[in-house]
DNA sequence: TCAAGTGATGGGACTTGGTCTCATCAACCG
DNA sequence: CGGTTGATGAGACCAAGTCCCATCACTTGA
């Protein structure tokens, strides 16, 4: 395993970041990102699929967590409670240092339309995973969908307030989830 | 308005998915559809901001008649009520020629990742005017979220069934919607 | 110590998506 | 019949992404 100057891809994820920030996704050339980083256009595709994937690194681990987070629980527990092991088993990739760079990544993905692509598809991925792993445990397609989805939901406020407050994630997670929960029962008594 | 052949735009949409489901969305250039169109790869993007969007067309009408069928329901009705208002006032659009092409498009859309995250891009459009439409009547952020996904998810399914038995696709989304109301409020059992 | 092998990188040609600008041409209008 | 308008054609141009081959650092084995 030759090695040169290490972390070549830590290198381009911070020169990426860091020129998104200054002067925008689309102003920025992936060549540009390469030679902040000391490195080449060649080498850049080497490490990521394309220009957008700079900033969406991590996503296998975290579908083999939801994964396990899901196989972790008992067989007995209902659909929703395996959404919860699945959220809270994803708890330890929410790093401090995550939590940093975590509004700066936000703000670049929101102002662009690419980026938000592609952040929506992270997303159908993993509730797709999740609902793969609840129907292997033979819970019907329908609620596996429903679990799912208000688990996705859940994700969204939690990882928001965790954001903003910090704490662990797999509290934080866990308290989402039963607000929704809550809200989920009370629609039906609105009707 | 100065015309000559009439339907570019039409031409452009057939000429693509004959051309997709020949040979690939990868192996068909935009240039190669516009000429099979009769037409040069000008005025393709002047018609289509990019190559993809040749697939997802009329998704302005759509969210207007979201937005609508939301609007039009009764305030007293609870946030799920009104997200069945917008199901179904989406139905005019569910025409028998869409229905013809429905399948072929979506196995073009299934077999590439690009496409797939700009149907995932759509989705998450409709969510968030939905979303924000529920908000405008007052309706808490997460209640409203949790009625959207719901719908959401009753959409898909409604889709699904839609394309393979047909009828009138307003009464396919209530059924639906329905049995989503029903697991959501077992899955609370379930816990 | 040195030669061969390995893995990461550099470099450049090439295709294609997408933008931009200018010329053209058909229809409409007075 | 001349001017205007709106859709199109033509082509230059840039950047994303692919491919292929050369190169260099480091490792391994004799």
């Amino acid at each position: 395993m030759g090695r040169w100057e290490p972390d070549a891809r830590d290198r381009l994820v911070r020169a990426a970041l860091d020129l998104f920030d200054e002067q925008g996704y689309e102003n920025t050339a992936v060549a540009q990102i390469a030679e902040r980083a000391g490195l080449t256009k060649s080498t850049y595709f080497r490490h990521f699929r394309d220009k957008r994937e700079v900033l969406f690194g991590g996503q296998d681990e975290l579908v083999e967590l939801l994964v396990a987070g899901i196989a972790g629980t008992p067989e007995s527990a209902g659909p929703l409670a395996a959404v919860e092991g699945a959220l809270v088993a994803i708890a330890v990739t929410f790093t401090e240092e995550r939590r940093a760079n975590g509004p700066r990544r936000l703000a670049v993905i929101a102002a662009n339309d690419e980026l938000r692509e592609r952040d929506a598809m992270k997303m159908a991925g993993f509730s797709s995973v999740m609902q793969e792993a609840l129907r292997r445990r033979g819970v019907p397609e329908l609620d596996a969908a429903v679990a799912v989805e208000l688990g996705v939901v859940a994700l969204r406020v939690a990882y928001g307030r965790w954001l903003e407050a910090g704490g662990d994630f797999a509290e934080v997670a866990r308290r989402a989830l039963d607000e929704v929960r809550i809200v989920a029962a009370a629609l039906e008594g609105a009707e």
